[in-house]
DNA sequence: GTCTATAGAAGGATAGAC
DNA sequence: GTCTATCCTTCTATAGAC
C-alpha cells in the first residue's frame, strides 16, 4: 500500500495556511511570495513547485475564503424558520465566523472589486437570485405585514448584512476613532453586543415601518 | 508683478487629478506611476519632479480624499437640529457625495487598514470623541426617549453610517449578485431610493425599541 | 519645466544540484 | 521534495540634455 508522504501534505498545507494569512492581511497586490515562504518556513522555490504562480496560489486561497464568507449566510437564509428567528440566527452565526476571520470582509470586497475575473467562482458559490426568491416566497406574509415590497427586498438585505459585515471592514478606522476599541478584546465585545443590538434594531424597524 | 506660469499649476493639477483616479481605483500597492503619468499625459520623470516619490504623491492625494469623506459627515452631525432631521440630512448629503465618489469608501477603508502611519492625519481631521460628546449632549433627551444608553451610541453611529457607506464598498459584489444593478445608473437609483429607506428604517427602529 | 535614457532595486519565476 | 543560485521583468527613481 502506497503511503502518501507525511511531509507532502504538511508542506502544502503550511504554504496554503501562510498564503491565506498574507493575502488576507495585505491583499493580492501587496502580498509578497517571500513573506509567504518565510511564514511557511520554506523557500520561495517551493511555492512555485506546489502552486506554479502567485496568481494560482491566490486563486486557491480566494475560493476557500469566499466559501467561508458566504456558505453560512446562504444556509441560514435558506432555512425554513420565521423571519425574526432567521435574523437572530444570522447575526449569531455570521458574527461568530467573522470574529474568527476579521480580515475576511475587507479582503473579499477589495479583491472582488479589483479583479472582475474572480466573478466566475462566485456565481457558483452564491446564487443570490435563488436566495431572494426563496426568501420572498417563504416570508411573503411577514414581509407584507412589515410593508416591504418585493422591490425593496434588496434594500433590506443589504441593510441586514451590512450591520454584521461593515464593522469588520471598518474596524481599524473604528479603533482609531474610539479609544475604547483599541485592543481586539474590546472590539470583540463590541461585536458580541452587536448580535443583540442588530437583531433588535432590524426587528424594531420592521415592526414600526410606515406602510 | 511676478506672474505664476499657467503651465505650472496646470501640470501639477493634472498630475494630482490623475493620481487621485488611479490610487482610488487600484489602491496604493497596485497603482503604477506609469499609469498616472499616462493619464496626466506627461512622463514619469515629471511626477518625481513635482512630488518626489510615490509615497509623497499618495499622501497628498490621501489627505484630500480623507477630507472629502469626513468633512460633510462631521459638519452635519455637529449641527444644532433634531436627531431625526440630522439623520435625514446625513443620508441626503453623504449619499450625494458618495455617488460622485463611489470608490472612496473602499479606498479609505483599505489604505487606513494597511497603513497605520496614515492615522496621524486622521486624528486631526475627525475628532470622534468630540463629536460623540456633542451628539450625546445635544440629543440626550431624544436618545433617552429612544432607549439608547451612552454606551450604545457607538452601535447606533456605526449602524447609521454603514447604511450609507457599505453599499458603495460592496457595490461590485452587489452588481454581480443582482442583475438589476448591472449598470451605474441602476446602482445610483438604488442609492437614491436608499436615502429615504435608510432614514425611515433608522427612525422606525429607534421609535420602536425595547427599553 | 519637460523630455529621453538609464540606473538600481524588488519581486516573481526557473534551472539544476542534492 | 527541497534547497541555492540566478534569471528576467517590472517598477521606482534619477541623471542629464534641451
Amino acid at each position: 500500500m502506497v503511503k502518501t508522504k507525511n511531509t507532502d501534505l504538511q508542506t502544502q498545507e503550511r504554504i496554503f495556511k501562510a498564503a491565506t494569512e498574507v493575502f488576507e492581511e495585505k491583499g493580492f497586490a501587496a502580498a509578497r511570495m517571500q513573506e509567504i515562504a518565510d511564514r511557511a518556513e520554506i523557500n520561495k522555490a517551493l511555492l512555485h513547485y506546489y502552486f506554479r504562480s502567485k496568481e494560482l496560489l491566490f486563486e486557491a486561497v480566494f475560493q476557500v475564503l469566499l466559501k467561508k464568507m458566504f456558505e453560512k449566510i446562504l444556509s441560514v437564509f435558506m432555512m425554513d424558520i420565521s423571519f425574526e428567528k432567521k435574523i437572530k440566527l444570522y447575526y449569531e452565526e455570521h458574527i461568530n465566523i467573522l470574529i474568527k476571520n476579521p480580515n475576511l470582509p475587507l479582503f473579499l470586497l477589495n479583491e472582488i472589486s479589483h479583479n472582475p475575473e474572480l466573478v466566475q467562482g462566485i456565481r457558483e458559490t452564491l446564487r443570490y437570485s435563488e436566495m431572494r426568491d426563496v426568501i420572498y416566497k417563504q416570508h411573503s406574509r411577514e414581509l407584507r405585514k412589515y410593508g416591504i415590497k418585493k422591490g425593496e427586498l434588496p434594500q433590506l438585505m443589504v441593510t441586514v448584512v451590512s450591520m454584521a459585515i461593515f464593522p469588520f471592514a471598518a474596524r481599524n478606522v473604528m479603533k482609531m476613532m474610539m479609544e475604547q476599541l483599541g485592543d481586539n478584546k474590546s472590539f470583540n465585545n463590541f461585536m458580541q453586543a452587536r448580535k443583540d443590538f442588530a437583531s433588535d434594531f432590524v426587528i424594531a424597524a420592521l415592526k414600526n415601518r410606515k406602510k
